[in-house]
DNA sequence: TTCTTCATCGATGTATACAATATAGAGAAA
DNA sequence: TTTCTCTATATTGTATACATCGATGAAGAA
């Protein structure tokens, strides 16, 4: 009643896959509780659809971990408990790792360059004092990092995870002092690729996720 | 129509469960080959069910990557090319070298115990000569190594890979040759875990994977 | 009061009906 | 023969109708 997802209509996408973008985000973002109950019924009328798209998004919901499905129940906003999280992070880190390495293996000269610039362009962002301009500033940055992997199945695993913690991201990166951390780290980060030294690179990437574990843990208990 | 998958009605799961794992077996098992176009009403006619089911089903195979949407054209079977699959594997490995290292950390004397137990079933298991009987085995045991990790996501996510390579699993499992190799590697992994020495545990798994990578890059080349 | 029973209602699970669109094939023109 | 167009058909996309189950709550008995 009082949160409002609007229908994103500017694509040809199957109704299925708009709504599917639409509770997607809006669980991420949290304007979905978890814990909220998903009646076909009543988003079908709030999102001016019939029932059929919204049951076809639910069940890709599921299959992604973000809702519940209770028999006869239908659909619930899965919980986040602080140990669903640290999961998650634990797995992230390993696949983070895993992106790292393969770059270095596999990093083109261009890409390196690409990745400066990309970097130059985080630490204008981080002055514009807006966090959704650096946010996205930031997956500029790992997206390269990401695409040098040149392992598909690995980039649509990473893509998932981090949306899975946007809303956590955010609140890490709203922190001004996290911002001279995070761009030190980058810039190791970049060097220690364009020297392919895997070892410290990967050492790099971890310290940059176990930061954010922390800082994201601490968000999760505060709520409490 | 010579295929002649059934659906499996030994269950109280809705009907969108019960066609999700049928076409889901169908795939990995090769009955439905890739590239074969996934036809809503002769699904529907074939399991005795209507499109709806069908339908949702198709909608988690796809955000599993075991089929491939075309706008207006609906489902076909995702190929899989020797690229692909090497993607996968590369993903896997890094994933069966964390659960192992959370293994070392985590395991009590009474899942090392277990361990032992179900590697002796194994070996039993290779002298009956029946594939499914030793593949059986084989899941039990790497199950226990997975279920000490404590992280569903983790376990989750293992799962699926290992799905995505039944077939290939099994190809390799029946190579007379490879069980010695198998034996020693799955006894060195127990001793690791033991010992809690994560490194050497870590490689004994990549090297159990990497012998499965080479297998299945034949397999597949030779079918082409 | 408290427990049990039963009826009603609301939501999911499933099937079917309708709409829109892409494909294939026939027929006509070059 | 080849190519283009148009129509018919098959299939997906969406909506709605029907079936089934579970929860809720009121009424009655202990």
């Amino acid at each position: 009643m009082g949160v409002n997802f609007e229908v994103n209509m500017n694509d040809f996408l199957p109704l299925r896959d708009v709504v599917f973008n639409t509770l997607r985000q809006a669980i991420l973002r949290g304007e979905l509780q978890p814990g909220e109950r998903l009646l076909e019924i009543h988003l079908a009328n709030k999102l001016g659809v019939s029932r059929t798209p919204i049951r076809e998004a639910i069940r890709k919901l599921e299959l992604e971990g973000l809702v519940l499905m209770i028999p006869r129940r239908g659909a619930v906003v899965a919980e986040i408990t602080e140990k669903s999280l640290r999961d998650v992070l634990e797995v992230r880190r390993a696949l983070e790792e895993l992106a790292v390495k393969l770059a270095c293996q596999k990093i083109k000269p261009e890409e390196i360059e690409e990745l400066k610039r990309a970097e130059k362009e985080f630490e204008e962002a981080l002055n514009t004092k807006d966090v959704t301009v650096y946010a996205e500033a930031d997956v500029k940055f790992h997206d390269i990092i990401y695409r040098t992997t040149d392992n598909q199945r690995l980039i649509q695993l990473l893509y998932n995870f981090r949306e899975q913690m946007y809303r956590f991201r955010v609140e890490y990166l709203k922190r001004e002092e996290s911002h001279e951390t995070l761009l030190k780290e980058h810039q190791y980060i970049i060097e220690m690729i364009e020297k392919g030294d895997e070892k410290r690179a990967m050492e790099a990437v971890c310290a940059h996720i176990d930061n954010q574990v922390t800082a994201v843990a601490n968000t999760i208990r505060t709520k409490k």
